[in-house]
DNA sequence: CGCATTTAGTATCGAGTCGATACTAATCGG
DNA sequence: CCGATTAGTATCGACTCGATACTAAATGCG
């Protein structure tokens, strides 16, 4: 029973945030799909801003965010810039506008209000949900998508100066917030 | 910052879940949306399963609702009963087959093992996220559709004997747990 | 009562998402 | 060097959703 009720919670929440969405990007002419691809391309890091990315995070198919990314592209909210190493895979950045919008429509205003008014800043709530998070990504065969400071390959060198794991390359500390599609939770107990 | 990355959260677990509600009605030819509406009549009250509260209660256009119903309709999931008092209203009640399509898909096994495999069984998880869905359900000026027994129109005669006080009608204790579209929570304090 | 207003629900249309399929081009692996 | 894989694009059809317009029943106010 209590599942069932937390299901229906989550789904309404969801649901919820979804037509805020909507109303937000409307201003803008976008859908709430353009608004997560813009979040999303704002907090990923430099290895993660390519198509097959946006696709694992937003769980579709690559036809449909070809599509998102043309339209993005269109209105001017991103840019395409190729790869110099695989010149198959093309980067995201954001343009200007792009930010513009994201700043002005995301998190909603209401969200931010409503999120107010809970008790105690929300950290236990954000321990919570994202341990429910990464249940339902492993049990989807899904990646995390985490910070990258939180990865099993992240190396700490020294204050402030860090490393991955797979690309060897060095990592700042504003790196290391950023999402990585590589991301791997630190195992329990490490 | 905690703001943006709780939102982050809950629009990904609401992704993901419309994700597992598509695979999940797929195998019935049905949408998530459709799920959500099925779930819903099967838990509403006897006042609430019309197309205005289903409307409501989605956040969508009669317009958009009335085309799911129809479909549901056609698929034998649901039939409409005219209301013997006002002539405008139907009501909308489940076939045998909607409840078994119900309960086959919802909540998804990988949804009830996730959550199983959290500490402490979602009590505090389930009293966070109501609280989150009432601030922003009251932001937004929507209804709550929260338990009979929570209402502030509830009312206790006996063990077991309740009514409500709007339609003056008595209720059951099963009646206590469904729905309600005049919901209002019980004002803090009281 | 009588008539304008409101409410419940339906019908239709167009814009847009999304998955499926098929395709090109580049890289990888033996 | 050539088949297999990977990144990305193009096109099509099914479907959602909002907007608009509509009918019918109830309500309210003079």
């Amino acid at each position: 029973m209590a599942v069932d009720r937390l299901y229906a919670l989550l789904e309404r929440l969801g649901n919820l945030l979804r037509t805020e969405e909507r109303a937000a990007g409307l201003r803008h002419g976008l859908q709430p799909v353009h608004l997560q691809a813009l979040r999303y391309l704002q907090s990923c890091n430099r290895y993660s801003n390519t198509p097959a990315a946006l696709t694992e995070y937003l769980g579709l198919t690559k036809g449909t965010v070809s599509q998102t990314l043309l339209l993005l592209e269109e209105k001017g909210l991103l840019r395409k810039q190729p790869d110099t190493e695989d010149r198959r895979v093309v980067h995201l950045l954001l343009t200007e506008d792009g930010r513009a919008v994201l700043k002005e429509a995301l998190p909603p205003e209401l969200f931010k209000r409503a999120l107010s008014g809970l008790p105690g800043e929300g950290e236990v709530l954000e321990a919570t949900l994202t341990g429910l998070l990464r249940a339902l990504q492993t049990a989807n065969a899904q990646r995390s998508f985490g910070a990258c400071g939180t990865c099993k390959h992240f190396q700490r060198e020294g204050p402030g100066r860090f490393r991955c794991g797979i690309t060897k390359e060095p990592l700042s500390r504003e790196d290391s917030q950023l999402l990585c599609r590589e991301h791997e939770a630190v195992p329990p107990g490490a």
